[in-house]
RNA sequence: GCCAGGUUCGGAUAGCGGCAAUUCCGGCUGACUGUAAAUCAGCUGCCUUAUGGCUUCGAAGGUUCGAGUCCUUCACCUGGCA
């Protein structure tokens, strides 16, 4: 069995299991797709199962009986997004979120407090808390977030230190911090120098990485990554569509982490090559893959499987048409299926981006 | 043959005098990027768009300012008794 440092050597998708678990599979159905790692959000299970119940559980590996990588992100976004949407999710302050939201119980949700709980999650790679600003958000803001950031960030790196010592760690986790700044290229500099000052194993795109027109923020992806050295790992959180990973496998990103995959599996977009990925020779543009609304009713009756170039469970044991049923009945077995496929997809796309793009091997 | 109920825009339904007409399903378009999402939005009689026009609720008549809604006859369907 490999390392997290040896993976993230080569250009890796981890789907995300927000709350411990990609939705309705379970984790021999994600081995068999050919992922090799997760992402579990530190703020969902926080609340649910809670920190108390993790660290009983023996860490989410155990508790999920998964024994593939995990990364457990800090949670900064997620509370930004909710705060965003509706104010009574939280509020920010220098020393910490105060989470508020109803149903929950008001927590202080600290950096330490953060990192304590990705112990008890036990995954292979934290990520700091982060100062998220929202996407319309003025300088001024951005300049507070990115002081947070680098705040939260010295204030993480401290706490996890303190825990590698408590712990004694046959295998070191790996930190990773995220680097702020929003359109602002000065701003990101001065985040990612000091967060390179303060030293973590890796570095993340912070932030959204669209811009308003939806398109790949690739301007800001591309100087980030040139203000990180080689050597270091960068994540590009949130990112994204087959064609995006590819571009930014070239910049140098090597950890992706999206939704859509699964989301879209339970929405019925199915993702499909547009011929036999080990031919494909531009994955930069968006041409090489199609999506397949596999509830249309023009599969109603195409006994074929989702994709002839597809090796996944799914295509290699049900057609088009079954799945379309499977649907349509509302049969929990479609999503299951559907997510399969496409995390499958991802996995292939993975592989052909890391022969056609990761062109920095460490 | 008698009695009762039914026939509405692809299917199933609502509708008891002011309606282009309810709801569900289906169909078609969109959306979804560190997951409040097995979700959400729009369209679904015709006129490309309408606070506009036109034609609709088994068929034909009738009553009414006005009928999917009331009356009469006919057609078909479903139950009960023969």
């Amino acid at each position: 069995m490999t390392s997290i440092s040896n993976l993230i050597k080569n250009p890796h998708f981890f789907p995300d299991a927000t709350r411990g678990v990609l939705k309705t599979i379970d984790s021999t159905d994600l081995q068999n797709t050919s992922t090799k790692g997760i992402v579990v959000n530190t703020y969902h299970l926080l609340f649910s199962p809670g920190s108390d119940i993790l660290a009983k559980a023996g860490g989410i590996k155990k508790f999920m009986s998964y024994d593939g990588f995990v990364i457990s992100d800090s949670g900064g976004f997620q509370v930004f997004s909710l705060i965003r949407k509706n104010k009574k999710f939280g509020t920010m302050a220098d020393e910490g979120i105060n989470l508020t939201a109803p149903n929950s119980p008001k927590i202080a949700f600290t950096p330490e407090m953060c990192i304590d709980t990705q112990f008890k999650i036990g995954s292979d790679i934290m990520i700091c808390l982060d100062d998220c600003p929202k996407m319309d958000a003025s300088r001024a803001e951005i300049e507070v977030s990115v002081e947070r950031t680098i705040a939260w960030a010295k204030r993480c790196k401290d706490r996890f230190e303190d825990q590698v010592q408590i712990h004694n760690l046959a295998n070191k986790p790996l930190l990773f911090a995220v680097i702020q700044g929003g359109a602002h290229k000065d701003l990101r500099k001065r985040c990612a120098e000091e967060l390179l000052e303060i030293g973590f194993d890796g570095f993340g795109f912070g932030g959204w990485p669209m811009t308003r027109t939806n398109e790949l923020d690739s301007e800001y992806l591309n100087y980030v990554s040139s203000l990180i050295p080689h050597n270091k790992p960068k994540y590009a959180l949130g990112v994204g569509l087959p064609h995006e990973i590819a571009k930014c496998t070239k910049m140098g990103y090597k950890i992706f982490d999206c939704v859509l995959p699964t989301r879209d599996a339970r929405h019925k977009r199915l993702y499909v090559f547009n011929e036999e990925p080990l031919k494909l020779t531009n994955l930069e543009d968006r041409g090489f893959f199609s999506y397949i609304y596999i509830n249309k009713k023009e599969f109603e009756q195409d006994f074929s499987p989702i994709s002839t170039f597809c090796r996944c469970y799914t295509c290699q044991n049900y057609s088009r048409a079954y799945i379309n049923h499977l649907f349509r009945i509302k049969d929990v077995l479609a999503l299951r299926l559907a997510t399969i496929h496409n995390l499958f997809f991802y996995s292939s796309l993975m592989r052909r981006v890391s022969d056609l793009y990761s062109t920095i091997k460490a």
